[in-house]
DNA sequence: AAGCTACGCAACCGCTGGTCG
DNA sequence: GCGACCAGCGGTTGCGTAGCT
């Protein structure tokens, strides 16, 4: 059997978006809105797969995103958060208004990467690299991930799934302890919804998504 | 001016997880 | 419960271009 591809590529563009193409792909959703992309190119008609115009769309033609160079501020946010997350690129984007996750994960390879490595901290594990490490401290010591993190047993909702709750001082198993679902509102629950940034330090800032309570894969610790 | 190299970005590919019949 | 389908994600590739020799 296998399952049958995405789209038949015989019949498909591939390659740089024309104008054209992106004209037809802009009118089509203006009038229809998102949704459905396999049957979207057809309908639009477009001779591109299905996967290409959600990621010209959502990459390249969205009407909210931000283009031009990344802040001081958006940098730092997104150190941070690669801290926390890892190369969880879209709900890394989710934090940052306006950016995609594709222009993030493009943006820390080409430049973020190398700032790190200049000062000496491997961008993988954000600790300093072994040359450094008697001369440059962390840039995410422990201290300053336990005020980051907060503490497992006030997280109300993310218990850890066999139970255990021990490994105090792991990044990887206190993340996983504070993520929360999203969409998750303080109305909706006795406990107190804030916002990553806060955390951070980025509340209030341009880089915060707090405001945006559709933000998708809004990242929220919930303290009691 | 021409050739080469490194870099940055857009797009593609393959995989995963969620949903539905 | 299972398989097929689909959207979405992260890694990788390829092309255009700026900078250098």
């Amino acid at each position: 059997m296998g399952r049958s591809p995405c789209c038949e590529k015989a019949h498909t563009n591939k390659g740089a978006w024309t104008k054209e193409e992106d004209q037809r792909l802009i009118a089509y959703i203006k009038a229809h809105g998102e949704g459905c992309w396999r049957s979207l190119p057809k309908a639009a008609g477009l001779l591109r797969c299905g996967k290409s115009c959600r990621l010209r769309w959502i990459n390249y033609l969205r009407p909210d995103l931000k283009r031009g160079n990344f802040t001081e501020e958006e940098d730092d946010l997104i150190i941070k958060l690669h801290g926390l997350l890892g190369n969880k690129w879209s709900l890394i984007a989710g934090r940052l208004p306006g950016r995609t996750d594709n222009e993030i994960k493009n943006y820390w390879n080409t430049h973020i990467k190398r700032k790190l490595l200049g000062r000496g901290i491997d961008p993988q594990t954000h600790r300093p690299l072994a040359a450094f490490t008697a001369a440059v401290p962390s840039f995410l010591p422990m201290s300053d991930l336990a005020a980051v993190v907060p503490d497992t047993a006030a997280t109300s909702d993310t218990s850890h799934s066999d139970g255990s709750s021990s490994a105090a001082g792991s990044l990887d198993l206190n993340l996983e302890l504070s993520i929360s679902l999203p969409y998750y509102s303080a109305a909706e629950s006795p406990t107190l919804a804030i916002c990553l940034c806060h955390h951070l330090g980025f509340q209030g800032s341009e880089a915060c998504g707090c405001q945006t309570q559709q933000q998708r894969h809004a990242l929220r610790f919930h303290t009691s």
